[in-house]
DNA sequence: TAGATTGTTAATCGATTAACAATC
DNA sequence: TAGATTGTTAATCGATTAACAATC
């Protein structure tokens, strides 16, 4: 698995095939045709059979794809099924709200920790975590298996705490500052720029409507 | 302005620049040429080159380009300087987060209100706004300008609570519900699906460490 | 002026779409 | 079997990269 390597536009658009069998699955549709899913989700057939053909012949000539079946490759293509261990790297707005969401656990993302400098907040529950001291930080991943560290943290700390963490072996950093990452060890980055995004609504915005 | 059509592709790597060039600026770094931004931030001299210039010349051949207005012009390309005036429509875990968030203010937009449909969070304090009722929403845009409205709420209400503020005029949304929204109105959209964020890096993981 | 670097055109590369033979 | 729809190859389209003349 995973041999060929597959381009990552097709990649982003596998949690949105996800997202729509699992509703189709919600309306008890038990099969769909590549036609059908393309006229409901506004992509066209054709790249919907080239994007799944990367993975495996999924499909049955004359009858189209099981939702359920399909439903479950593509969870497996995502590895939802494993089971990731993330911490969270900073407490304040974006990291609590990160830490009481609930909705990752069910993809397999397991939070198991959250750190911060400020003394106010360490000690502080958070959806029944105590907040802990950046200071413990180092032992901490040492003495836990800890796959992804959530950065939630200023501009400027970033780029030392995502150094730091690498070196200690996690490997994959889910980014929530505006900096962009370049680091030098083994480790997969995943970027979330709210303020791009942000921009980028401003600019659809101001192209559209000619403000 | 913007009247040839440019690619989103071009647009989504205009924020980042912005960044960058605002860090230089920090430096105390007056000029820069496409070479050495394409070194720094890992793009090629020849996309930033035909990136700048679907917006006109603002480079001088044998100099580079002027950090700070090369910035102003990024700027201005992608709206900060004009004022959004946004909503937030659900107070759970992320709608409190942007609440909160003072970031926004700097590029421009403006959370002038913040709504909920739970009893026990109407009336509340969230950064000085009092958080209100759902039912006096198309009351509040109609006596207020209200440019965007930040989607926070749940999977189900999202579709019908899209089309409701549509309808009353509002003209972008920031949606950060995992639902596709399909509108048949004239409104930008702009998502932020964590969740497929966060499947995409566990996908990274799978595929780079062979778990 | 000579050197540097842009703006822009042309070449390449990759991703999307179209077409159709294979097959359920 | 006939009809439907996939899997897959070929054609098209768009985005990235290379090249270079224009010019500061």
């Amino acid at each position: 698995m995973a041999s060929k390597k597959i381009s990552m536009a097709v990649i982003k658009r596998l949690p949105r095939y996800h997202r729509f069998l699992d509703y189709l699955l919600e309306l008890g549709i038990k099969r769909v045709s590549s036609k059908e899913l393309s006229t409901r989700m506004g992509i066209t057939a054709s790249q919907i059979r080239q994007d799944l053909n990367c993975f495996g012949g999924f499909g049955q000539q004359g009858y189209g794809y099981n939702v359920e079946s399909l439903f479950s490759e593509i969870g497996n293509i995502l590895g939802i099924n494993k089971t990731f261990y993330a911490i969270i790297i900073g407490a304040g707005n974006m990291g609590r709200a990160l830490a009481n969401y609930g909705n990752f656990d069910k993809r397999g993302f397991n939070i198991i920790g959250v750190f911060d400098v400020n003394p106010e907040v360490i000690g502080k529950k958070i959806n029944n975590m105590e907040v802990m001291s950046l200071n413990n930080l180092d032992e901490f991943i040492l003495q836990n298996k800890v796959d992804i560290a959530v950065l939630c943290i200023p501009y400027k700390e970033t780029a030392s705490i995502a150094d730091r963490v690498a070196k200690l072996g996690v490997k994959g950093l889910w980014n929530f500052s505006p900096m962009d990452l370049k680091i030098p060890y083994d480790v997969v980055v995943e970027n979330v720029h709210l303020s791009d995004s942000l921009m980028v609504l401003g600019y659809k915005m101001n192209d559209r409507f000619e403000r």
